[in-house]
DNA sequence: ACCTGAACACCGTTCAAGT
DNA sequence: ACCTGAACACCGTTCAAGT
């Protein structure tokens, strides 16, 4: 990547915007880690001035919750024929991936987009399975919680599973017991 | 609390030691959390020059895995007597606060000796509930994980109390279905 | 040997000055 | 009106200079 000692905004063709600044964002992520990014870096890297990243973006935390956003954006959703478990387990894998990278992006805070599509799935598999949306709801964030920890933790995919398994088994014994007071 | 433009060795009585950093560094965290806390602010408030604390810690790590650690080891360990559920609850609830306060205390990256005594006493209850040691390990990180999570989610204690009680569920139909391949 | 404090290499962001 | 870049108010930490 060529980049020059003092930014100079003739030399590139590509003019800045907010996709360019996001993809480069996303490469220094990637490479470095969250930790690594810096307002100053990402512009170095760009090969502006600081300063015209702010045309773009607020501040730092807006572009850090874009960057989150479109990594949930990228949580596909569960084939709905498959069993519910099964969906459950297909929505919280990759959701544990983008939260290992941005520990925000799915928090009941964030107040992005794609939260809330990641959310949607996760409640509409719970209520297929029987839930009520009270319960459904508390489900959820047991669901996401326990998700969020074995990101924290860097859990290994087996112990993740593991875990997952015993939540999904008490959540599933509490439909037994609804089915069993039903007549 | 007397404070100065210019710290000055000469006025207090009080000598720095580890014990009175730690101290005035929790009174910090508690008031203004763990992101307010830098070595510059913490050797205002204790009138030293901030250099005079990397003698009593190698760097700003070192302090907080400190404080950390005396934060996990104000967990107590739940009395024995008392149905293992109960006791897991008990061990559970005050190390979700300790997690929210300092994010790292109990993670399985934390070496402080704290965060062993508290795993020691999760694995104990998991063992003479019936769990063995590869399974009690592996629900351990799971609870673990789930409370992590729930203090990052800042969790409210009745929806805490709710994935926990799933999760416990969970891990107890794992033993009656021990109990039950045993003639 | 010990301690000081200036200095280094960073941050995010504001804002006056220039075009 | 737009953009620049100097400046502000912070960081954690190193290290030469002083006692």
């Amino acid at each position: 990547m060529a980049r020059q000692a003092t930014p100079a905004s003739g030399t590139s063709g590509e003019r800045l915007s907010r996709e360019r600044i996001l993809e480069t964002a996303t490469g220094l992520v990637v490479q470095h880690g969250l930790e690594a990014l810096s307002m100053r870096r990402l512009a170095h890297e760009l090969d502006v001035w600081p300063m015209s990243l702010y045309r773009y973006f607020r501040d730092k935390d807006e572009l850090v919750a874009a960057l989150a956003d479109s990594a949930a954006q990228r949580i596909p959703s569960p084939d709905a024929a498959a069993p519910w478990r099964e969906q459950m387990h297909a929505l919280l894998d990759p959701a544990r991936a983008a939260i290992e990278r941005y520990p925000s992006s799915l928090s009941p805070q964030a107040n992005g987009t794609a939260a809330g599509h990641v959310r949607t799935a996760g409640l509409a598999i719970l209520q297929r399975a029987g839930l009520d949306e009270a319960n459904a709801s508390r489900a959820w964030q047991a669901l996401l919680a326990y998700t969020a920890g074995a990101a924290a933790f860097s859990l290994t995919t087996a112990d993740f599973d593991y875990g997952l398994g015993r939540l999904l088994d008490g959540l599933e014994s509490t439909l037994r017991d609804t089915a069993a007071a039903r007549p």
